[in-house]
DNA sequence: ATCCGTTGTGACAGCGCTGTCACGACAGAG
DNA sequence: CTCTGTCGTGACAGCGCTGTCACAACGGAT
């Protein structure tokens, strides 16, 4: 800086001056001083400048995983939003229970950001209070936290729509498959249970866990074994409700690989409205991570410059049920189209 | 820091040293100091110690999308390798044309980070000239760049063994579909083109422009229409080489909607080796993106400590053709199943 | 002519660390 | 007993900025 200051023939004070855009810069300094600093290829040390005004410019996400439709979505719509205000993106990645123990011991983003964006950890009440004394605002995203600001997608009532639209098409034995994670969206996984098990009580069906088999939509195995654990009770389901879209998917090959055709014989739903699903031509129901990424990115510049803002305001997204074509009306024994049984 | 020093009765000096893992400190204050660093939750300043030592902790990546698999994959092995050795992640996100040149312009990287690795742009001339007096490794990922560190896959060989596997299955109207991107994957998309290219005069083809049709997996009407350009021509192709599986995989389902069967009536090859091949039983090549993200850190690391290393190496991975049920022999013209043309 | 307010600029301290040097304590060699 | 080397620790400058204050220059009001 000192270096532009000399080319410009001015002081260092009117240079940072200059290049902060202060409006107590005649026109013509301030045009010696860009070219300078042009010429120069000059950039501001933003350590040096947060060393003195307390503010990073960096705002930090902490994420379980990276290559998820969801993640890659939020962070797309984040990362362009950040950039706009003049903030530089960091990411934690923490993709274990190792890497998330220490996380949480050394809390390495402290007073190395300005912002923290929390994506999907269900998270334990030790966790959050950590968190709390980080010396940042704190945004829960996809997640529902008590008192703190939080945005997050209504699952439950997503869940719920997709169980009722299963409901309605006559189906009366309906499995719901959540998916594992090492530190994975837990939250979500949670509330869409809830919203499952809501809508079978309110149809007056019993709820049932040999039902809900957890499976993952990368492990061929454990799929195969899941669905031969729900093919194999006495009264198997018609219907499945898989967490995510990439384990409908997933779901949807192992079961055309068994022979069995959705949704003749098993109509499946998936969450999310991934882009996989306009290919499967998946009943789902969508969710927006851009919009979820968007609106939590604009509240924690918000936090950040408003320091008297409410902290503990939600944002609750919306929902919508996409019906498609693996969703089908529940088939009647008779037409059962498995050959060997086909006539009395 | 002075906060930790007094708690732990011993000067800044040593707090630091024990805190960097500097061997001269005595075991029985290195336990007292890291016991009053625990209590008050001390976290070093990377901003107060970079502008001493230089070193900012940081390694920047510039990436032109986030919700691909590609990228998604790449950072998702890049990101723990980084934490390993204790650096952060900086992610610059360029979407589009207009926040390309800016960032080209401004350079914001510029002494706010060790390192950059810059993933699957086709840059100009001038912006790599730029990115090389940034002062920093900046390493070139997913494309070749001339007399840099380069870590990319043979693109050109695996376009060469998805376009051999066609012809070996009898085809000789092969399209190949690359995809668009603002500022995309064009590096690959090139390279690919000249694989695909190689492979037919190798096997006495005459190349035919008719034959390759840019499209975008998330764009329905141009699929539609890209697609009708082929199934208009005079001699329309019996395969089709997509750029990518997200590609391959919305043809297929466009085709499929059009009646047209996969592979029966069109073989359909990608590559990637995406999680979605899988799910839709796609041929394809594999590459190993969390492969290429390792070995970038890797190499980005190795740059950062070593300023005397070798500057010019590339990491070139291989290719693998995974063949799978959406590519089959070309069908003889008898052997055409649409019903209206069966018998003569 | 004097005073005051406004505007643009420079001087300077200090943010929180680290690297260097100096120094005391102590052990082993002479 | 003295000298020398080693080890652990403290003092202090300074990294590159920004915020504050001081101050010169000038125009308009009194």
């Amino acid at each position: 800086m000192t270096d532009v200051a000399e080319r410009a023939g001015v002081s260092p004070s009117t240079v940072s001056r200059t290049l902060r855009g202060l409006p107590t810069v005649s026109p013509e300094v301030r045009a010696r001083v860009e070219q300078a600093a042009r010429e120069l290829n000059f950039a501001v040390s933003r350590q040096a400048a947060s060393l003195v005004t307390g503010k990073t410019g960096v705002v930090a996400v902490l994420v379980p995983t990276l290559n998820s439709w969801f993640m890659g979505s939020a962070l797309s719509s984040l990362g362009p939003l950040l950039r706009a205000a003049g903030r530089e993106l960091n990411v934690y990645l923490i993709p274990d229970m190792t890497e998330r123990t220490s996380f949480f011991e050394r809390l390495p983003a402290r007073r190395n950001a300005d912002a923290l964006l929390v994506f999907g950890f269900d998270l334990t009440h030790e966790e959050t209070a950590r968190l709390d004394d980080l010396g940042m605002p704190v945004i829960y995203v996809s997640q529902h936290a008590e008192g703190r600001p939080s945005v997050y997608v209504d699952d439950v009532d997503g869940a719920l729509k997709a169980t009722r639209h299963l409901l309605n098409l006559g189906h009366r034995r309906i499995a719901f498959a959540p998916t594992t994670g090492a530190t994975g969206f837990s939250f979500s996984s949670r509330e869409r249970l809830l919203g499952y098990q809501q809508a079978l009580t309110e149809a007056g069906i019993p709820l049932d866990d040999e039902l809900i088999v957890t499976m993952a939509a990368d492990d061929t195995r454990g799929l195969i074994t899941g669905i031969g654990q729900l093919l194999s009770l006495r009264e198997p389901p018609t219907a499945l409700f898989a967490e995510q879209d990439e384990l409908a998917v997933a779901v949807i090959h192992t079961l055309r690989r068994a022979g069995i055709h959705v949704p003749d014989r098993m109509s499946v739903i998936g969450f999310d409205d991934h882009q996989v699903a306009q290919w499967f031509d998946l009943s789902t129901v969508a969710q927006s991570p851009s919009d979820m990424g968007r609106l939590a990115g604009e509240l924690a510049l918000h936090l950040i410059d408003d320091t008297a803002a409410d902290r503990t305001r939600h944002v609750i997204l919306p929902t919508q049920l996409i019906p498609r074509a693996t969703t089908a009306p529940k088939a009647t024994p008779q037409q059962d189209e498995e050959p060997a049984r086909t006539s009395p």
